[in-house]
DNA sequence: TTGTACGCGTTATCAT
DNA sequence: ATGATAACGCGTACAA
């Protein structure tokens, strides 16, 4: 029932360095260790955490921000992912994570995480073109490893996905199969995936000659405007729709089959993000899926490298995405 | 730029011991008090919370553990909106919150939490009905809140819905509208939650003399064993079906349109949980609706208290649920 | 290899 | 109201 470490030592005879030695690794003769070892197993003795990080200026925890808007945090299951992705890599490392969501002010929640002695470095989600909060954590002296990217980040570490080439990729696959008449319902306009994916559309239309005057509708990654954005794309006649996200295919889906037409012959239908339920729709989606949890593993594993060594230049990671190309937009397979 | 308490102190030309009254709140005359806060203003100081832990013994964080199959943590809205809850009561208190999932075996998760210093209490998610990691916490001095909770829990601290009751009143539901053949698709059977409603079910059933012989499968709240349950309960010729989630109730769904039957006249069905997408099926799902973001500020508040007075009695709290009542059940209203 | 002694930055106790 | 001063528990030079 040792409770500190000085106790620890009196129960095994030695000094207080030494025990801390045994505990830590340090270099003790065998025989001292398992003595010292003995008394630790029928102690149960904890260290302080608190102390040990006062001592050695290392909390062994890193922070966890993600500042969004709860609804979209309710029912996207990126953040889900992107926890679980983090949380394996912070396994491996035996190291803690502390989370904040978006509920104080930016700079409370700023205050709190530039306190001393609190977490090692922070991991943040940056998908809004200008965010005080991440701003303020790059203007820190505290490591900091961005999930997603704005333009001006390019001095910063980040984690992101290649949401351009993405998007680009999905839209000559559409051009690939005969559309020449390419709705886009884009997320919100100050959101940097969302950006990046219609310049993605952009870039693959212009390329193919395609006019995209008239073909893009605002929507907000949310289903509802799926649903809206699909309408207004029906009636300027589109031969496809490609959303920015899942969650609006699925709404933009259900206009379309409103309206009696057939997915994909009269208008094919793609998503992006690959959620659970794009398999199982009527069509399956035709989506771009990312990996979500691994651009949660390598954000702290990329935060490790600065943590350990905080002259590191930033290193900047675009992981690969993958087209899953499904029934909505190649059709002619049997339907489930 | 003052980085500690004692620059601060000869900065302002007082004691350290003025300087920590000042910002904790302490009896300090007005007149020093501001000469202390002008410099305080302007030199950025953040007080180093490891220390600061050491020296009061609180923390002022807590830490939360769901130790959960990382598949149902993707796709269920349920855990994203307990964060949230907890997240939101946490801030309230300008408390943090370290976050453990289920990375680590869970003997090293509890040796962690239980580390000296680090966490001032923890809640925990049980949902299975034997976990070495609850009973690990409840048997030590931490203060700990589950969320949900076993038979066995009866001296502890919990904020849960009482999944019995909410069963039983759909079940008496289907009754009411007339069905007497009434199949159930459960979840795990060590699943605390699917173990009550699964109760709350059988009860109902039994009050109103119906025979519960052949109508309950086996799920495992995922889609796919609703799929597969509903096919077997409606190869029984049962003429609703009630499910203990949403997720297998889309599942059910599939499986009943699939054989050309009608929802509800020849076959009504019923989920739990009233995740997003419940409202948007065709029909609309009769459900469950539980404050799941209610649950997670009141197992912190609940946590609180607990801190406070670590001698208080435990604190049960069974939060009410509310029956969802759609078209899946009473049908004939306006489709969508 | 082991022990001594100091420092980490703060809160809290006790005088004044 | 304010100021010394002692904890808080641990890591780690430095000395032995």
């Amino acid at each position: 029932m040792a409770r500190t470490i000085d106790e620890l030592a009196v129960l095994s005879g030695v000094s207080r360095a030494t025990v801390s030695r045994v505990l830590n690794g340090g270099s003790v003769s065998a025989k001292t260790r398992s003595r010292v070892e003995a008394v630790l197993g029928e102690t149960n003795y904890r260290p302080n955490l608190a102390a040990r990080s006062l001592a050695s200026g290392r909390s062994n925890v890193v922070g966890v921000v993600m500042h969004i808007d709860p609804h979209l945090l309710f029912q996207d299951p990126y953040f889900s992912q992107l926890l679980q992705g983090m949380s394996s890599a912070l396994a491996d490392r035996s190291a803690g994570m502390m989370l904040w969501l978006g509920n104080r002010s930016k700079e409370d929640t700023l205050g709190t995480i530039l306190s001393m002695g609190l977490v090692d470095g922070v991991v943040v989600t940056a998908n809004s073109l200008d965010d005080p909060l991440v701003d303020g954590l790059l203007a820190s002296e505290l490591p900091t490893v961005l999930v997603g990217h704005r333009k001006a980040d390019r001095t910063a570490s980040y984690v992101d996905v290649d949401g351009v080439h993405a998007a680009d990729a999905m839209t000559t696959h559409l051009i690939s199969i005969g559309r020449s008449r390419i709705g886009y319902i884009t997320g919100m306009p100050r959101n940097v995936a969302a950006a990046d994916r219609l310049a993605g559309y952009r870039q693959a239309m212009k390329r193919a000659g395609l006019s995209v005057a008239d073909t893009i509708v605002e929507g907000d990654f949310n289903t509802p405007t799926g649903v809206t954005g699909a309408a207004s794309l029906l009636d300027r006649g589109v031969d496809a729709i490609f959303c920015a996200n899942d969650a609006m295919a699925l709404g933009a889906l259900e206009t379309i089959r409103a309206r009696g037409l057939r997915v994909p012959e009269d208008v094919a239908l793609a998503g992006f993000d690959d959620l659970e339920f794009a398999a199982r729709l009527d069509p399956p989606l035709t989506t771009v899926r990312q990996g979500v949890r691994e651009q949660g593993a390598e954000a702290v594993r990329n935060l490790f490298e600065l943590i350990e060594d905080r002259s590191r230049s930033p290193r900047r990671v675009l992981l690969p995405t993958e087209l899953v190309i499904r029934q909505s937009t190649v059709g002619g397979g049997p339907r489930t």
